[in-house]
DNA sequence: CTCGTGACTTACG
DNA sequence: ACGTAAGCCACGA
């Protein structure tokens, strides 16, 4: 299992209605290479199977989706879950999935 | 092998 | 709060 499908495996396990942080994902994985999660979920081979939408910035911030500011779609997709995007921010308090 | 790039994070001014 | 710098690691050329 290759470090990207390991980034795709943990993004599967994220539950409706909650989201998770890069750094989530860098600590369930032992590794500290954020920015290679990024990367890995920017090609995204497993498009509408894995929902990359639901990682986001440690901060809450929505960050990139598709390459691209398409925040607005992101967001929307993230509200029909239950999310509350608030200022551009996930309220973590909330909707953080911990491993 | 080296280099550049990036959907990141943290620290500092 | 904001911009910058440094650290980090996978990936392709």
């Amino acid at each position: 299992m290759n470090f990207s499908e390991k980034v795709y495996h943990y993004c599967k396990k994220i539950p409706k209605g909650k989201v998770t942080t890069y750094k989530e994902i860098g600590k369930i994985m032992k590794t500290k290479a954020y920015r290679a999660i990024g990367t890995a979920l920017k090609n995204n081979p497993y498009a509408p199977e894995v929902p990359c939408h639901k990682v986001v910035r440690n901060n809450g911030d929505i960050g990139s989706y598709q390459g691209k500011f398409h925040n607005l779609k992101k967001s929307r997709l993230l509200g029909k879950e239950g999310i509350k995007i608030i200022n551009n921010k996930i309220d973590l308090e909330k909707y953080l999935h911990k491993f």
